[in-house]
DNA sequence: CCTATCTCTTA
DNA sequence: GTAAGAGATAGGT
């Protein structure tokens, strides 16, 4: 920075509270988020940034920086601990909005800087001392007379709502003082915000009077003999030392060690579309377009923003504890009280108030009932959905009959009152002879009408559908041609709210939040041998429990949907999870070939195989057992052969787990070895070759996994019916069931896969320099790992020596014990707790890490991804030591597999529309946590493994920059294990 | 017929 | 040492 130069140094802090106090209070976006603060904020900064760049106003600066309070203890409290000491916390709707800011300010393209134990004005003044004696001018944004002081030849003020300058002579108009004799001034009179004591009776006037008949403070405290007026006289005496330490609480520090030099200060050319897509994301219309116009940028081109995922964490309030808010009555303050916290706390009191009478539902028989319960929903504006169908399987469920349920618009009485009814579509007689199941039972309207209605409603924007896990609904109506459009889950509320705390099916949903137990779906079918499908259930009963569960949905969402806000978990719901439901969706329903033949053949081979071994075993044994099960085997082993170092499980019985007969087999023992070889054989037929094929849909000749996005409490997904995440791919055998996976006649499956990604967001997130440079140099992660710890070159390394630093980099995502890392590696617990003493030395930082993830999950109850999503671990805080460590371990490992998790998840919500905009014709099939699978015509492979490619490694992106890149691997062939 | 236990498959 | 789902057996209802 050199004479000529101009900085403006924005006192971030003092801004956001004249803006939020400035503007309309509870202004929000559209998800309730309070934004006016952040409004006014932005205003203001585009203000000065758009002017400083007109050439035609005086002064424009050449370096730019937004300063901010970083919290509220300094080391002011230390020279005098009732500073600022009777300052509320601030307005519980602007706390969410400090993280927001500095978002903003990042968004403009500006730096935002705070630091620990010093006040933005701190920083201020130390700026403004380096600028001064590099020569440069300094405008100070703020019209705060704590900053005064630092007014003179070079420095000013500038107070951007009064649009007004303040150099020295306005100090001296305002005060009375000239600024370098403001800091004796308000040691005089001190200041009652700050708790800043000065002189009982002592105000402005008087102290400028006093500095200008004896020069400063000191000499006034001197001479205060002198002082004429007794009652003044004695005050200044007696607190002489409370002025004095008033001077240094009001003394700002100008010799901080600002960690951003001047130079990084300089402003750069703004950068459009980064500050439309924010502006966008805030919904901030006017000022959107004013940035668009100026900038020329084309904000229909740009995509609203990530909401900063830093703002989530930040706007965290007060958990509530599901089993009181059912039941909490509204509170004095929650009545009137404005708060995100407080709206959802009356939300929730409100859901679960009504008693639900599941007579009292409407039964729709004709289409004319259902267009007006489809008006009313499109009045309201808010519909639950929920389908009946004929099967758990969504590709084969046929429509059965759908429930909607609406909120009635009654006076704010502190009760939510909802209609539900149901509309039975396919509901057959039960008297099924052997011709079938029987004609329609009557009441019900023509289906085809009925869906007319029905797609009507559900593809309208404008109305917001409300389901319980709608990616089976989606699904469902799929196969009628129906898109959903506009729609909230239950479901997802309730994970990316609460994972960890249970489970967040219906049912269980409603008794923790309704405090209602639904009607059972067995109760209506009966279960077992005696079960009929449900279409052939009385429409009278079906009602009762189909429009039940779209209350039930209804009265859910009242309750969970508003606690988002207040918890801060809005970006993780609107980006990581709504958004995947209709991609899954899609991904189910294309499934992906596999081949019979192949399969047949493979269980042929295996059955060959596993009886020949049985046959060995019997002989072996000296007599026939099941060999499939564990308890006669352990009794043929350690009791009938009384093989020796046998152990028994937690029930008491022999553990014959293939550890335990690898060993018996490596002390030379034969039937162990047969043991093992006849189950991998086994468990490879019934599992998979034989398993498979019935999964194979009659109509599509595809499979078509179920993909839960509820089921695990770090954020990843799971599969099922079948689970296609656990495919073989270890062992050469396993492998052929991937064979089978194959793409249609003229396509390839494309294998994408992300390489170390969760040592990658260790690295990260722990923030370790030789993890990060070796990702940074592509060097074998493992080897470099041993070569730190045993100090081994990497060239000509032993692959044993690497073997064990790759199961300590393992167990530490894992969170590491020496038991557990001795029985990986099958040596002592001593030596195992040797080397991940070694790994923290060399390593400290992950020390750091795992010390730090521990507190945060004590002292919160819950661990947070990169991108915010939250895992809860309630029992951390368990008195029991075995359930303690469990928890910590887990609460270590979900930050880095649930931001893996996150990465995927991202990758796969842009998927689409990048194939999409790159004009390609690709589709992705499966996901199996690091892995993508799509499939596409041959020809075109080449051209779309680098969307791909681009797509996923990016996906951090813009919401987090990562310390390291991500890199994937990607290949195309027939089937999928030569794709992989 | 349902559930718990054990084992094994994946990332 | 983390996160899942599933099949076979065994034992209760």
């Amino acid at each position: 920075m050199k004479k000529g130069d101009h900085l403006f140094l924005v006192d971030g802090s003092g801004y956001i509270f004249r803006a939020y106090h400035a503007l309309p209070p509870l202004t929000r976006k559209s998800d309730g988020l309070p934004v006016g603060a952040v409004s006014g904020f932005c205003n203001m900064l585009w203000k000065l940034v758009s002017e400083a760049r007109d050439t035609s106003v005086g002064v424009t600066p050449t370096h730019f920086a937004v300063i901010f309070d970083h919290s509220s203890k300094t080391f002011r409290n230390e020279l005098y601990p009732e500073y600022k000491a009777n300052r509320s916390a601030p307005p519980e709707d602007l706390v969410p909005q400090f993280a927001v800011i500095r978002e903003a300010t990042r968004a403009f393209d500006l730096p935002c800087i705070e630091m620990e134990g010093f006040e933005a004005d701190d920083l201020i003044a130390t700026y403004a001392r380096l600028a001064r004696e590099a020569g440069a001018d300094v405008t100070v944004i703020s019209s705060d007379k704590d900053l005064m002081q630092l007014v003179g030849p070079q420095v000013s003020m500038y107070d951007s709502m009064k649009d007004r300058q303040i150099g020295v002579p306005e100090v001296i108009e305002k005060w009375g003082v000239p600024p370098e004799k403001m800091i004796d001034l308000q040691a005089l009179t001190g200041d009652s915000v700050d708790n800043v004591p000065g002189i009982p009776g002592i105000g402005p006037k008087t102290a400028a009077q006093l500095i200008e008949q004896f020069g400063d403070l000191d000499t006034l405290l001197e001479r205060a003999g002198e002082i004429k007026q007794n009652k003044r006289r004695e005050n200044i005496v007696e607190f002489a030392d409370k002025a004095r330490i008033s001077r240094e609480l009001v003394r700002l520090r100008d010799d901080v060690e600002v960690s951003e030099k001047l130079g990084e200060l300089v402003l750069n050319p703004l950068n459009g579309p980064k500050l439309v897509a924010f502006l966008k994301g805030m919904e901030f219309t006017s000022l959107t377009r004013r940035v668009a116009d100026a900038t020329d940028t084309d904000a229909s081109a740009v995509d609203a923003a990530d909401v900063a995922v830093d703002a989530a964490a930040e706007m965290r309030g007060p958990d509530l504890d599901p089993g009181d808010a059912a039941n909490a009555a509204v509170t004095a303050t929650g009545q009137n009280d404005d708060t995100p916290q407080g709206l959802a706390k009356r939300r929730a009191a409100e859901a679960g108030s009504a008693k639900i009478d599941t007579t009292a539902y409407e039964t729709l028989s004709d289409i004319e009932q259902l267009k007006a319960w489809c008006a009313m929903a499109r009045e309201t504006g808010v519909v639950a959905f929920d389908t009946e169908t004929t099967s758990l399987d969504a590709m084969q469920a046929e429509l059965v009959g759908f429930s909607l349920a609406v909120p009635e618009a009654a006076p704010d009485t502190g009760e939510l009152k909802v209609r539900a009814c149901y509309a039975p579509l396919a509901h057959s007689n039960g008297v099924g002879d052997l011709l079938g199941g029987g004609g329609l039972q009557p009441g019900q309207m023509p289906v085809r009408a009925a869906l007319d209605e029905l797609k009507a409603l559900l593809e309208e924007p404008a109305v917001l559908k409300i389901g319980q896990n709608l990616k089976y609904d989606m699904l469902v109506m799929a196969q009628h041609n129906i898109e959903i459009k506009s729609f909230d889950d239950t479901m997802l509320l309730s994970y990316v709210l609460d994972a960890g705390q249970g489970g967040h099916g219906m049912d269980a949903l409603s008794e923790r939040w309704l405090g209602h137990k639904t009607i059972g779906y067995k109760d209506v079918t009966g279960s077992g041998k005696s079960a009929i499908p449900f279409a052939q259930v009385a429409i009278d009963k079906a009602t009762a429990y189909a429009a039940e569960d779209a209350e039930v949905t209804l009265r859910l969402w009242h309750a969970l949907k508003v606690r988002l806000v207040s918890e801060g978990m809005t970006s993780v719901y609107e980006r990581l999870e709504r958004p995947l439901a209709p991609v899954l969706m899609r991904m189910e329903q294309r499934g992906i070939r596999v081949d019979r033949q192949i399969l047949s053949r493979l269980s042929g081979e295996l059955a060959q195989g596993a009886a020949a071994l049985e046959a060995e075993i019997q002989e072996l044994a000296g007599e026939n057992f099941n060999v499939g099960s564990p308890k006669q085997l352990g009794e043929i082993l350690f009791d009938k052969m009384s093989l020796p170092g046998g152990s028994k499980t937690k029930t008491g019985q022999w553990s014959t787990s293939a550890q335990a007969l690898e060993d018996l087999a490596a002390a030379g023992h034969e039937l162990p070895r047969k043991i093992v070889d006849w189950r991998q054989l086994t468990k490879l037929k019934s599992t998979y070759t034989d398993a498979l094929p019935g999964f194979i849909n009659p109509e599509t000749k595809r499979v078509h996994t179920s993909f839960a996005m509820a089921a695990t409490t770090t954020g990843r997904l799971s599969s099922s019916d079948p689970n296609i995440q656990n495919i073989p791919v270890r062992t050469a055998e396993g492998r052929k069931i991937r064979t089978a996976f194959v793409a249609e006649p003229g396509n390839v499956l494309i294998s994408a896969d992300y390489s170390q990604i969760e040592l990658r967001v260790l690295a990260h997130v722990a923030n370790i320099p030789q993890l990060t440079q070796a990702f940074a140099d592509g060097v074998d992660i493992h080897a470099m790992t041993a070569s730190e710890m045993f100090g081994v070159p990497i060239e000509g390394m032993p692959s044993e020596v690497r073997r064990r630093a790759k199961a300590i980099n393992f167990g530490i995502i894992y969170g590491i014990s020496a038991f557990g890392l001795a029985n990986q590696l099958s040596i002592e617990r001593s030596e195992a707790g040797d080397y991940i003493r070694k790994y923290f030395e060399r390593f400290p930082g992950i020390k750091d890490y795992m010390d730090a993830t521990k507190a945060e999950a004590k002292e919160n109850g819950y661990v947070t991804t990169i991108f915010g999503r939250r895992a809860h671990y309630p029992e951390i805080r368990s008195s029991n030591p075995q359930v303690r460590a469990f928890n910590e371990r887990a609460a270590i490992n979900a930050p880095i597999q649930g931001s893996a998790a996150d990465i995927i998840r991202r990758a796969m919500v842009r998927m689409e529309p990048a194939l999409e905009a790159a004009g390609m014709q690709a589709r992705m099939l499966l996901q199996v946590h690091d892995e993508l699978i799509f499939e596409t015509a041959e020809a075109d492979a080449d051209k779309i493994i680098p969307v791909i490619v681009e797509v996923m490694e990016n996906a951090a992106m813009p919401a987090i920059d990562m310390a390291v890149p991500l890199q994937v691997d990607a290949r195309a062939a027939k089937n999928w294990d030569q794709a992989h």
